[in-house]
Formats: structure tokens, C-alpha cells, sequence
DNA sequence: CTGCATTATTTTAAGCTTAAAATAAATTGG
DNA sequence: CCAATTTATTTTAAGCTTAAAATAATGCAG
């Protein structure tokens, strides 16, 4: 006999636990990300990319070639060559030959970049904490736990982060 | 007198509990849309806007202003033109004027647009479901409710979603 | 009714993003 | 050594995205 159905139980609707968690999650992330942005645009004239990018720049020495970028940045390799030249042209980050891989280069940060740079990550990371200020540390342990879960679960391979 | 500070407690490290969580957050969420995208693109040639676009329409009647569409998807309203043009191009939606205010366009789906719309949330909904295999009922409701409080706390207007 | 502020949309200019194809250097197998 | 494959990057074409300025219709105060 064919069970009972509840009216809103339609194929497109939100009703399904995984999918509203879905949509919650991308909610969560828009929200901050468009924060983030937006104050990197008014307080420090930049963007979410451009900083990305300087941000793995300033915590390695030597630089990082643009493979290696894309694949931490999670961005495609042909969006780092239109990304770096950008950078290249307002002499933050520089190209250097790769002494042992003629087909590589590597990209580092001028002093000029670093000195830009420098004042961006105590900002950024305050604007996390206000964003989190709602979350007491339990919750904050807990959601980076589930999440650790989830990461795995989405990403099978797990090369990423 | 001056406390002690651990070595890797550098301003430009990930030791942060709130930093770490925005940076998973925002992994998970990549790894998710990204594998989403690629499955709109290879298995219904489309994009994650456009099924945004068409899944919002696909829930209401008599359509949506551009406004409301744009507040919904969470992206600026310039940008819906362009995405509504394209769509308008391929015979998936189409423009009705707002009988009760002149500025307003009211975008709606087509009967193309619906029987192409028709085959993707099936498709989608069990994307998300294997990606949260590894979670069991019991992550899932905690994840959703932790999100929701951090939906509030990065949110304090609280408008979108 | 008339000017003024508001609201809805479009335009503009710039940058971001991708997939796929092209180029070029390195490596590997015979 | 040499051909074939792999790897690193760039180019190309298209679409996405935004902020800010411009247009245009509405509504409201006096």
C-alpha cells in the first residue's frame, strides 16, 4: 500500500535536511565573503583574490609558482596568470625564472607588496571575530569539528586545504 | 609582566580558532559548488547562476521583479540584467512588463525554460546527498543549527535567506 | 499640481573565473 | 638519442560579478 505523503513533500522543495543544510552553508559563506570583500575594497582599495594570493605569498619564502598558487588558492591555473600580471603591474609581487624548471616561474612578494600587505591581516582577522562574536568557543570547536567531517565527506581525493 | 607567547603565535598564522573556521567554511563550501558546478556544466551544459535564476522562478507564480531576484540570489542587481538577457536568449525565460509599476520587469519561465528546469533538482538534490555521506542525522541538525546561529551573528540587518 | 526623494533597472568599466586549446619545457621509455 | 608523454604556463572566448553612474518611473510633501 502506498504510504501517505504530506502536501509540501514536492520534489522541489526545501524539506530535505541535506539540502537546507546546503543552502545554509552557502548562505553563511556569502555573507562573510561579501563582508570581507567589501571591506577590503573600502579600507585597503583591494580584492578578495589579490589578497589571497599576497596572503600565501607572506607566510612561505622564496615564493610560490603559479601552479602551486592555483592549486592553494583553489582557482584555476589560467586565472593566475591574468591575476599575477595585475599584481606585477602595480609592483607588488614580482616573476622570477625558476633556476631549476625552465617551464615554471615564481612569483614573490616585493617590498613594496609586503609593506602593502602588512597591515591587511589584523583587520581581516577582526572582522572574522566580529562576524563569530554570536559563537561562544564551544561552538566555534564544534563547527570546525563538523565541518572537518564534511571537508573529507565533499572531497574524497582531500588534496585541497 | 609580560606574558609568554608560543613561537607560531604570529599575526600571520592560522592559530586563530575563528580564523581556522572561516577558512574551512569557506574550503567546504568550494568543494561543494565547485563539484556542483562541474556537474551542472557536464550534465545539463549549464551554469550555477542560471540554475539559481530559473530554481527561484521554478518556486513562485506569476514570476519575479528583477529586484526580488536579485535579493534572493544574493548578487547586485546589475548583474541580473545580463543573466536575464542570456536566458531571455535561449528561450528559458522571457520579460512581462509590471502592470501595476512602470520601472519594474517581471521575469518568468518559459514552458522551454520549465520542461529544461524540470530535469535538475532531482540531479542536484542527490549531488549534495553524496557529498554529506559521511555525515550521519544527528551532524546534519547540529550543522544546521550552529549555521543558523552564525547566519545571525555574521548578519545583524538578518534580510537575506 | 509640482518639485524632490525614492525605487527599479540598465549601462559602464573593470576585474574575476572558467574550460579548452595552444605553447613550451621536462621526463620517460625504448 | 629520440619519440611520446607529462607538466607548467599562457591564450582564448565566454560568461559572471561588482560598484558606480545614468535613466526612468513612482510617490510624497507642500
Amino acid at each position: 500500500m502506498r504510504q501517505k505523503v504530506k502536501p509540501d513533500q514536492n520534489i522541489h522543495s526545501y524539506a530535505k535536511p541535506e539540502l537546507r543544510l546546503w543552502l545554509r552553508l552557502l548562505t553563511c559563506t556569502n555573507l562573510m565573503e561579501g563582508e570581507i570583500r567589501r571591506r577590503l575594497r573600502q579600507e585597503f582599495a583591494t580584492t578578495l583574490p589579490r589578497f589571497d594570493l599576497l596572503a600565501q605569498l607572506d607566510r612561505t619564502s622564496g615564493g610560490l609558482t603559479l601552479t602551486e598558487l592555483s592549486n592553494r588558492m583553489m582557482v584555476s591555473n589560467g586565472n593566475l596568470t591574468g591575476l599575477a600580471d595585475r599584481l606585477v603591474g602595480d609592483n607588488l609581487v614580482e616573476r622570477l625564472p625558476d633556476p631549476d624548471d625552465g617551464r615554471s616561474t615564481r612569483v614573490a612578494l616585493t617590498a613594496l607588496g609586503k609593506k602593502h600587505f602588512d597591515a591587511m591581516p589584523p583587520a581581516h582577522e577582526n572582522w572574522i571575530n566580529s562576524m563569530l562574536e554570536g559563537l561562544d568557543k564551544d561552538d566555534i570547536g564544534h563547527l570546525h569539528q563538523l565541518l572537518g567531517k564534511l571537508k573529507i565527506s565533499a572531497n574524497p581525493g582531500g588534496t585541497a586545504c
